[in-house]
DNA sequence: TCGGTATACATTGCATGCAATGCATGCAGC
DNA sequence: GCTGCATGCATTGCATGCAATGTATACCGA
């Protein structure tokens, strides 16, 4: 129970930022800040180091971050995967396995995700375009992809954090979502996996942290 | 160090059969047979769970298999990946940027896979066939591609012990390595792609757990 | 005989203590 | 002044004890 309190808590901690790629933690010093013992704190850290998020060294643990080649890596697996999620979830559609509301509240996700955008508001804008995502991932039924680009995003958000600016053409991101959504509602799977794979490398081509 | 020790054994004797699906693990009964005390055990159990090896209940781990649904969206996925990791591995042939000796010897755990299955040898077809598809997700250079592969293998590998049967046309199996193999070596990215993706589905479509 | 309840037990979760390890720091010698 | 070594300390790895929890079983009543 503990052990999972700490892990979710500092998973929040370094996916906002607070702990940025680098930081040192140790379990005392963990175990001061949740007010727990090291027991607990220890299993936490251990199973952050399985989610990819730190590395122990033999003195705590840091935090990771992606660097180019393995970022690129990263953005690679991203696209194949999101668009198997797309495509599965175009299908789905097609077979009247999806129900219109979920799609509803798609658009209205993608909608927020660029009315943030356009505001400013970047953390923001980052939680609702990775729930826009994982909306999609949850339409495709494919429960085990959508726990290997959980732990993808996980990944690649701390990597991309230091960073933090706004896409270089948010309107083109925006318009991306919608097509792909539109795909996904007319049941068009092979529209749908060239979309999204599509969109997942364009984001990437935008930021500045290419290999 | 005992931690990693009892990960790495318990993983050893799930992969083998020796844990079955459905078979329960508690701390105390892992540590007699490791030798060691519960906790390094309890770290290893939750590392395994970690994997997606085992699933834990209030009342000790049980080893997991996939069943017909989440194993249909395993090879789903296992399929993107690797027509991925064969793709980049064609694009580095193609660029010069792959030893030579790496080809042989990919060749040379292809014609042991094909040996293997036919005399039989099924525990050992298994792990040459793996190293096989391993071996190519190295060549890819993804290093994020082929950790991911690796918690897909080893869950599939849990889920299919169990129906430990010859494959169903080995000549077609070895084939399709094959043609694989020449594709990657004659840089054909689009091939390489293509066969890979279609060699993971059609092992799948041989099997009978299909959902 | 069947169902319900109480009790005992298996098992985990967490805390804490102790030993081992490796790194940093300071001192001495060159 | 720099290098090598020794010493101290921060930190982890592991063991063990204790409390909490949930489950199986046995017993009792209907």
């Amino acid at each position: 129970m503990q052990t999972e309190r700490a892990h979710h808590r500092l998973r929040e901690l370094i996916l906002d930022g607070t702990y940025p790629h680098g930081a040192r933690l140790t379990e005392l010093e963990a175990a001061g800040v949740l007010q727990m013992s090291r027991t607990p704190v220890r299993e936490a850290l251990r199973a952050l180091a399985a989610d990819g998020l730190v590395r122990a060294t033999g003195r705590g643990v840091v935090v990771v971050a992606l660097e180019p080649p393995d970022l690129d890596d990263a953005y690679q697996v991203r696209a194949v995967l999101e668009a198997l999620t797309a495509r599965a979830a175009a299908a789905r559609q097609r077979a009247g396995r999806i129900a219109p509301a979920d799609l509803v509240a798609l658009r209205e996700c993608a909608a927020e995700t660029a009315a943030a955008t356009e505001a400013g508001q970047l953390q923001q804008a980052i939680v609702l375009n990775r729930r826009f995502h994982r909306g999609i991932a949850e339409l495709s039924g494919n429960g085990i992809a959508l726990r290997t680009l959980d732990r993808l995003w996980d990944q690649i958000q701390v990597s991309t954090l230091r960073s933090l600016s706004p896409p270089a053409r948010p309107a083109r991101v925006s318009a991306q979502h919608d097509r792909l959504l539109t795909a996904i509602e007319q049941g068009h799977d092979d529209e749908a996996d060239r979309i999204a794979r599509e969109h997942v490398l364009d984001t990437y081509a935008s930021t500045d942290q290419k290999g």
